[in-house]
DNA sequence: GAGTTTGAAACT
DNA sequence: CAGTTTCAAACTC
């Protein structure tokens, strides 16, 4: 699973995440291969990091894409297809400030991809305002040109908000994506002049036609920076308080021919014009870093790879992500550099990175950013192989993000159950949101909240990501630190369902899951909701925390943080991820009611026993509308069945209370007695015995008790038994080789044995030879076997002894 | 594992 | 709101 923190969205500049003008954003996309030219005093749209991913994108999941999934970002592409902008989900954002931002998914097939196959897509940039630009991706020559429709626009929000109108010329603008695929031709990413036709993608020749700046898009991992970069940088030079930033896509140099991709994307932006008091020192995970000075030398981000390291020494902001070539990690990396206003300045990023880990970097020379680096690993996460097919469009591939985040962006980790992806969705949403976990303290000067409107849209990437099986993390170690573990702390945890382009369900947002967090629809432009049940976060959280090790022995981190729950149905969130909630076994309800124990839960479902389940994200728009019927019918329908007493926490008790007839309210077919609270006033059951005094109950709870003594005993005997065996077995085993805990009957070889059957029989030979009575004959051959066994152990000892010395 | 029981959810 | 049906979990054998 990949995430990218809040701190990490904290770190990336607004006008990647702009979410000011969320109410204002239109909902209308919805073809996204449309090429949109907003006027330019339209400021409403923030960033639009999230192409809309229709469901028919599954059809994407070609044989070739899958096997060999294209390593731009994180969408596999059909080798022959001409995909829109919804399965490329590239998007630019380039705005007040122009941050170039890649979508998540964008894929280009590789090894099997035709080279004449060209993909148009549009790439939308926003800052404050939405901007979409068509792009090209011709796997033949490796470019992808992005045709960047109105760049002026940025500039109008950024006067509004008292920042200096952003100067750069975003005319002609490139991104070049290096390395890519086995060619290691480039692949341009044009920002067409303004006054360029949007809409209509442009061929691979066009992206020669201007190039005041350029976007090096590297892909590959054995790619070295181009020359691009520097000519990027010298470009920024004449650009005043502007920021270079750099994406860049790292993939792991693998040993086979598959082509390397890293993907580095620099592109200038101004500077947001923060005071320079908002600036936070480095932050990994939600944890400040020490920072030596406001103004910081420029540093370099270096990742390292088992076979490649990448050294950027591009002044800017970049944002590596590792290719998808790697199976099951993602790794995130945020940097930011403290700096400021009028340098700029990288951080030096000494992360290394696993082999097979994935990293996302993210640098920020921002003088109002904060330096934040954040890590996220995932590995791949255990999926029904039906259900995998194809979120998005992508099945069997792997997905990838770039996530920009805004001033304000919240990353939710979105598990989709049934899917092999992991989403990470970018939503904005309000400081007062309950599910929110304070970010780090490095944070808190960034977290200038902003209203979230849920019908606006907010600003939101939905990223499938890596298979993700386990999601790793490591601790924030200070930039200087040779040897670092980033941590990403997950700040706010929200949740995120499966949403869906259904802008008439609005859904009572105040009666959703705890932890629910509504989002545009993944693919429906601006419409729809995306709900995540609050168990989502948990899920992903359970995961096991990964160390972020280097190829060269990277040290596993010493300390592990978990990150905080959302507490679910009043149990605390500990419970809650401690009891994994039983897999479902709904046959007729396809998981859309509250029959399933998952939906009720307001999660996926995820390893269960369903049949024709729809309760994942491969449905959203059922899933959808099963939550408002259900809210229409019971607003309560999410809310925790079991909430606190008045009393307090000891009065827990249920909401609408039992109903029971028959059980006598002592059986888990009373929802009090499985919650293991009484009965109250409120219950209306029939014969109830769950209440304080009842002999029945206690009888019941004093079984339960010895039974669970009884397991308990039994786990630690089956424990202590097979400790035993195991030590046991760990001292004779390595003995044959070292002999030194050699037990004795290991001595009694074949030879011995025969040997002292010998001495028996001579020695019976000998008592019949004297005429010896049969007692006493028995005597001298049992004295005799005596003797042969003080010899065998004596022998053992002495060998023992003998060996000893010899290790000595 | 199959069948039964049970009560919440859904439906009328 | 009450009665009935549906459903999946709990339970029993």
């Amino acid at each position: 699973m990949d995430v990218v923190s809040p701190e990490l969205n904290s770190l990336l500049p607004d006008e990647i995440m702009d979410t000011e003008a969320i109410e204002d954003v239109p909902h209308s996309q919805p073809d996204a291969a449309t090429v949109e030219s907003e006027p330019s005093d339209d400021t409403s749209v923030p960033m639009e990091t999230d192409t809309p991913v229709a469901s028919e994108n599954l059809s994407l999941c070609s044989d070739a894409a899958a096997t060999e999934p294209a390593q731009v970002l994180t969408t596999s592409v059909a080798p022959d297809s001409t995909l829109s902008i919804s399965q490329i989900p590239v998007s630019i954002s380039s705005s007040s400030s122009p941050l170039l931002t890649l979508k998540p998914a964008l894929a280009t097939s590789t090894a099997t991809t035709k080279t004449t196959d060209s993909v148009t897509g549009t790439v939308s940039t926003s800052g404050l305002q939405k901007l979409t630009a068509p792009f090209t991706i011709s796997p033949a020559n490796h470019q992808i040109i992005l045709n960047k429709v109105a760049s002026s626009q940025a500039t109008e929000a950024a006067k509004s908000a008292g920042t200096p109108p952003q100067i750069i010329k975003q005319e002609g603008q490139k991104l070049l994506v290096t390395a890519i695929g086995k060619s290691g031709q480039p692949i341009v990413l044009q920002l067409p002049h303004t006054g360029s036709k949007p809409g209509i993608s442009q061929a691979s020749g066009d992206t020669k036609a201007q190039a005041p700046q350029f976007k090096v898009v590297t892909i590959g991992g054995r790619s070295e920076l181009k020359p691009v970069v520097g000519s990027a940088s010298n470009q920024v030079t004449t650009l005043q308080a502007q920021q270079l930033k750099a994406v860049q896509i790292t993939k792991k140099t693998p040993a086979s021919s598959a082509a390397p991709i890293k993907f580095i994307i620099t592109k200038t932006v101004n500077s947001k014009g923060l005071s320079p008091q908002t600036s936070v020192p480095p932050v990994i995970a939600g944890r400040v870093l020490t920072q030596n000075s406001p103004v910081m030398p420029p540093r370099t981000i270096t990742l390292s790879e088992p076979h490649n390291t990448t050294i950027q020494s591009i002044p800017g902001k970049k944002i590596a992500i590792s290719p998808l070539k790697s199976p099951s990690k993602v790794t995130v990396v945020s940097v930011a550099s403290p700096t400021s206003n009028t340098s700029q300045k990288s951080v030096a990023l000494p992360v290394n990175v696993a082999l097979g880990q994935q990293i996302l970097t993210v640098q920020q020379s921002t003088s109002a950013s904060p330096v934040k680096v954040a890590t996220n690993q995932t590995a791949a996460q255990n999926i029904k192989p039906v259900q995998s097919v194809a979120v998005g469009g992508v099945g069997g591939s792997q997905f990838k993000t770039i996530i920009p985040l805004a001033t304000q962006p919240n990353v939710q980790q979105i598990q989709v159950p049934g899917s092999r992806f992991h989403y990470v969705r970018l939503v904005t949403a309000t400081t007062a949101s309950s599910t929110g976990q304070p970010s780090g303290p490095s944070t808190s000067s960034i977290q200038t909240a902003k209203p979230m409107v849920v019908s606006a849209g907010a600003v939101r990437m939905s990223v499938p990501i890596v298979p993700a099986q386990t999601m790793k993390q490591v601790a924030p170690k200070p930039l200087t630190s040779a040897a670092q573990v980033v941590t990403t702390t997950q700040t706010q945890q929200r949740l995120i369902m499966p949403a869906t382009p259904l802008p008439q369900i609005q859904p009572n947002f105040t009666n959703l899951p705890p932890g629910t967090v509504l989002a545009p629809a993944p693919g429906g432009g601006n419409v729809g909701y995306a709900v995540v049940p609050a168990q989502y976060v948990t899920q992903l959280q359970q995961s096991p925390f990964v160390t972020l090790a280097s190829s060269s022995g990277f040290p596993a981190p010493a300390g592990i943080q978990t990150q905080a729950r959302l507490p679910l149905n009043g149990l605390s969130t500990a419970e809650t991820t401690s009891r994994p909630r039983k897999p479902c076994n709904c046959t007729k309800s396809q998981c859309l009611k509250l029959y399933c124990d998952c939906f009720a839960n307001g999660e996926f479902c995820n390893n269960c026993n369903c049949n024709n389940c729809f309760n994942n994200l491969e449905h959203e728009t059922e899933r959808l509308k099963a939550i408002k019927t259900c809210l229409d019918r019971n607003p309560e329908a999410f809310k925790p069945k079991i909430g606190k007493g008045k009393e307090g926490e000891s009065d827990r008790r249920h909401s609408k209370g039992c109903n029971c007839k028959r059980s006598g309210c002592l059986k888990n077919y009373c929802e009090c007695y499985e919650a293991k609270i009484m009965c109250s006033s409120i219950c209306k059951c029939i014969g109830c015995k769950n209440f304080e005094e009842s002999p029945e109950r206690k009888t019941l709870m004093h079984l339960a008790d010895a039974a669970e003594v009884r397991v308990q005993q039994q786990t630690a005997a089956k424990t202590k038994l097979s400790s035993q065996i195991s030590d046991l077995l760990m001292r004779t085993t390595p003995v044959i080789s070292s002999g030194g805990g050699r037990l004795p009957y290991t001595f009694v070889t074949k030879e011995v044995l025969e040997a002292t059957c010998e001495c028996l029989l001579e020695q019976a030979k000998k008592a019949e030879q004297t005429h010896q009575p049969q007692a006493e004959a028995e005597r001298m051959i049992l004295e005799e076997f005596g003797h042969c066994l003080m010899r065998i152990i004596s022998s053992a000892g002495k060998a023992k002894a003998d060996c000893a010395s010899i290790n000595c």
